[in-house]
RNA sequence: GGCUCCGUAGCUUAAUGGAUAGAGCACCUGACUACGGAUCAGGAGGUUAGAGGUUCGAGUCCUCUCGGAGUCACCA
C-alpha cells in the first residue's frame, strides 16, 4: 500500500484539482473562485501531462498574461497537492502530471470495489415508461430503439442511486386491434398461430395487414361509384387533383361510407359495451400478441416491473378535469367542452374534454400520471417516446404544472428521433417495416457466420457457443443503436445491416474476451498479483487506461443527468480502444519482470470489470469467447 | 404559414465555450515463428450548410439566409 493511503484517495482527482486551483486563485489574487467552474480536461496526447487546467478565466483577476498566471497557479499546486509531481505551461494551458503513487492506489481501490461507478441509494423513486406497443402488430425497429433507450436509461438511473420502476403502457384497445379482430373473424376461418405455425404476434399483425388491403380495395372500388363521382364534382377545387382529393377524403370516407369501417366501429362499440363475444375474441387475440411480445422481450433481455393497460386507463382523467375547472386552470365552452389556455407559455389552447363529455388522449395521460404517483409513489417520471410527440409532452407537463401536481417538476420526456429507412419512414400498411424478430435473428446469424470463418471457438460446448454468439449478435445490434445520441434521427439501412468491426459492440466484447483469456490463465497458473503495487514505471498506454477508468463514475453520472446512454456507449468504446492499443504495444504475460506482469494483469482485470459494467448499463452482455 | 428540432469527411458519427474538430466504415500502405488479427500503426479524405455578431477563444451562444424533419385534430 502506498505511503499516503490515509489521504482520501477515493475522491475524484478532478475535484481535487478544481478545489486546489480555486484555493490558489483566491490566495494569489484575492477574488472568489467557484471550484465547480474550474475547467479541468485530460491533456491531449501531444503534450506532456495528465490533466490540463484552463487558466484564461483567471486572467481578469490576476491582471497578468495567461502564461504568467498559469505559472503562478502551477507553482502553488505542485506545492499543495501531493498527487501532483510536475507541471508545465503551454499557450495558457496549465498541464499537471499526476504521481504514480496516486494511480497505483487508485487502481488498487478500484479493482477491489464491486460498486465502482455506482452511487449510494438516494431514496428517490423514478418511473421509466418505454416500449408501449400497440397490440395489433409485432414489434419493429422503432420499438427496439425505444426499448433499448428505456432499458439502458433505467439501468443508468439505478446506478446513480434511484429506485427505478420500469413500466410500459400497452395500447390494447381501440380501432387498430378491432381491425385485426374483425379481419380474423371475417376471413380467418378458425386459423390459429398453432395451426399455421406463425409466431403469434405476427399472426395477429397479418390480419391487420389484410384488413388494410381489403379496405384499400373497397375504397378504390367506391371511387368509381356514383356517390363518389357526385362528391368529387361538388367538392373538387381548382389546383386539387382527383387523387389528392381522395387522399384527403379517406378518413371521412372510412367513418361515413365504408362498409368495413362501419363494421369496425360497431365492433369497437360492442367492446365498449362489454359484449361477451367481442371481449372473448379480444382477449384471445391480445393473448396471442402478448405471447409473441414476451419472446421478443426475452430476446432483447428486458423486463418490466409494472404493466399498464390502456383498456383500464383510457377513461381516467375526468376527476382531473373537475379539479382543474374548480381551480380555474381549465375553462368550459358553451358547448360543454373543456379547454386550457396555454398561450402565455408559448403554446396553444388545448381541449381536455370533448363536448360530449368523453376524454381525449391527453386527458388519459393526465389521469395516468396522477394514478401512478398515488400508486407507485414516484416523484420522477421519464417517458421514452419518439420526438413526433414533443409538443404533446410540452403541453402535458405544462398542464400538470398548472394543476400543481406534486411530481410536476420531476417529469421528463426522453425524446428520440424516429428510425427511418433509406426509402423514408417505415409504414406497416405498406409493409416497409424492419421487423424486430427478423432483425434479431439476422444479426445473431451474422455473428455465427463470422465466427465460423474465424474458427476461434471450436471445441466448446454447443450451448456455450450458441450463448456466446447470441451475445455477440445482440451486442452488435444494441451497440449500433445505443451509440447514437437519442435525439438524432436514425437512418437504418437493412442492406448494410450491422457491423461487427470497428466502432461496434463486438469490438468492445473482444477486448473483454482477451482479458478473460488472461484471467483464466492467471487462475490456472495461480499467479500472485500482489506484486503489482511495487510497479513503478508507468507507461503512457497504462496511464491512458487509468485515466479512462477514473472517468467512469463521472460518465455514468453525466449520462444519468442527460438521460443519454450514448455517452456510456462511447465511453466503453474509448476504453476498449485504449486497451487494444495497450495490448498491442506492451507485453503482459511476457513482461520484463514480475511486478510489471502483476500490474498489467491487474490493470487488465479492472478494465474488464469496468467494460462489463459499462456495457451492462446498456443491456449488453459479455461473451467469454467469441 | 406559426412553433420546435436538426445540418460536422463519400457514408455513420464524437466533441460540459478551450490547444491542430476526434473516431468508425469504405479506399490505399504496413504490423506477430510472442498473451486470440472481430486487433494495431500509417496515408488520403473537413471553409463544422452559408453570412454576420458576442468572446482572449465558437461546431457549440445570438441574428439572418438556405436545406431537411416534426408538429400545429373534440386521432391516438
Amino acid at each position: 500500500m502506498p505511503a499516503h493511503s490515509e489521504h482520501n484517495i477515493s475522491m475524484n482527482i478532478i475535484n481535487t484539482l478544481q478545489n486546489a486551483v480555486a484555493q490558489a486563485v483566491e490566495q494569489l489574487y484575492g477574488g472568489p473562485c467557484d471550484p465547480s467552474k474550474v475547467m479541468v480536461n485530460t491533456t491531449p496526447s501531444d503534450f506532456t501531462g495528465d490533466y490540463s487546467v484552463v487558466v484564461f478565466p483567471f486572467v481578469k483577476i490576476s491582471k497578468k498574461s495567461p502564461d504568467a498566471t498559469a505559472l503562478e497557479i502551477g507553482a502553488i499546486l505542485v506545492q499543495n497537492v501531493s498527487e501532483i509531481t510536475a507541471f508545465n505551461v503551454v499557450k495558457g494551458f496549465l498541464n499537471v502530471e499526476i504521481s504514480a503513487a496516486f494511480w497505483l492506489n487508485f487502481l488498487q481501490e478500484t479493482n477491489a470495489n464491486p460498486d465502482f461507478g455506482r452511487q449510494p441509494r438516494n431514496g428517490k423513486k423514478v418511473m421509466v415508461e418505454f416500449s408501449s406497443p400497440n397490440t395489433n402488430k409485432p414489434l419493429h425497429m422503432g420499438h427496439i430503439r425505444n426499448i433499448l433507450l428505456g432499458w439502458s436509461c433505467s439501468c443508468i438511473l439505478e446506478a446513480v442511486g434511484y429506485d427505478v420502476v420500469k413500466t410500459q403502457i400497452i395500447n390494447d384497445r381501440g380501432v387498430a386491434i378491432c381491425k385485426s379482430m374483425l379481419s380474423w373473424k371475417k376471413f380467418g376461418d378458425g386459423q390459429t398461430p398453432d395451426s399455421t405455425g406463425i409466431k403469434s404476434d405476427h399472426f395477429v399483425g397479418d390480419w391487420y395487414v389484410l384488413f388494410e388491403q381489403k379496405i384499400r380495395a373497397e375504397y378504390e372500388a367506391w371511387q368509381q361509384s356514383d356517390t363518389a363521382k357526385t362528391l368529387l364534382e361538388t367538392h373538387l377545387k381548382p389546383g386539387l387533383s382527383e387523387k389528392d382529393f381522395f387522399k384527403d377524403f379517406k378518413n371521412k370516407w372510412f367513418n361515413e361510407y365504408a362498409e368495413l369501417g362501419a363494421e369496425v366501429r360497431e365492433m369497437l362499440l360492442k367492446w365498449e359495451e362489454n359484449d361477451p363475444e367481442t371481449l372473448t375474441l379480444w382477449k384471445k387475440m391480445n393473448g396471442w400478441v402478448y405471447a409473441g411480445f414476451d419472446k421478443t422481450y426475452t430476446d432483447l433481455g428486458v423486463t418490466f416491473d409494472h404493466l399498464y393497460y390502456e383498456s383500464k386507463t383510457y377513461l381516467l382523467g375526468k376527476d382531473i378535469v373537475e379539479d382543474g375547472l374548480s381551480k380555474g386552470v381549465f375553462y368550459q365552452k358553451e358547448d360543454g367542452s373543456v379547454w386550457i389556455d396555454l398561450t402565455d407559455a408559448g403554446l396553444d389552447h388545448k381541449v381536455v374534454l370533448r363536448a360530449d363529455g368523453t376524454s381525449v388522449y391527453i386527458t388519459q395521460d393526465l389521469g395516468t400520471a396522477r394514478m401512478r404517483f398515488q400508486e407507485l409513489g414516484c416523484e420522477q417520471f421519464v417517458y421514452v417516446v419518439a420526438d413526433e410527440q414533443n409538443y404533446h409532452f410540452q403541453v402535458l407537463f405544462e398542464i400538470l404544472r398548472r394543476l400543481d401536481e406534486p411530481y410536476a417538476e420531476g417529469l421528463h420526456h426522453l425524446s428520440y428521433g424516429l428510425v427511418e429507412l433509406p426509402t423514408g419512414r417505415m409504414k406497416t400498411r405498406e409493409g416497409t417495416v424492419v421487423d424486430a424478430d427478423d432483425l434479431i435473428a439476422e444479426v445473431v446469424k451474422l455473428a455465427d457466420d463470422q465466427s465460423k470463418e474465424r474458427g476461434e471457438i471450436e471445441g466448446i460446448s454447443p450451448t456455450e457457443k450458441t450463448e456466446n454468439l447470441r451475445r455477440v449478435g445482440m451486442g452488435a445490434l444494441k451497440f449500433f443503436i445505443i451509440k447514437v445520441n437519442p435525439k438524432k434521427r436514425m437512418i437504418f439501412n437493412p442492406e448494410e445491416s450491422v457491423d461487427l468491426q470497428g466502432q461496434t459492440g463486438p469490438y468492445i466484447q473482444y477486448s473483454f474476451v482477451r482479458i478473460n483469456g488472461l484471467m483464466q490463465r492467471v487462475e490456472k497458473e495461480n499467479i500472485d498479483l500482489s506484486l503489482a503495487w511495487q510497479y513503478n514505471d508507468l507507461q503512457p498506454q497504462e496511464k491512458d487506461l487509468l485515466a479512462a477508468l477514473h472517468d467512469f463514475p463521472a460518465i455514468v453520472a453525466a449520462a444519468a443527468k442527460e438521460y443519454d446512454p450514448s455517452m456510456v456507449a462511447n465511453y466503453c468504446y474509448t476504453l476498449a480502444k485504449s486497451y487494444h492499443r495497450f495490448w498491442h504495444d506492451l507485453s503482459i504475460f511476457n513482461a520484463e519482470n514480475l511486478e510489471t506482469k502483476a500490474f498489467r494483469l491487474t490493470l487488465s482485470n479492472t478494465v474488464g470489470k469496468v467494460l462489463q459494467r459499462g456495457m451492462g448499463l446498456l443491456g449488453i452482455e459479455m461473451p467469454g469467447r467469441m
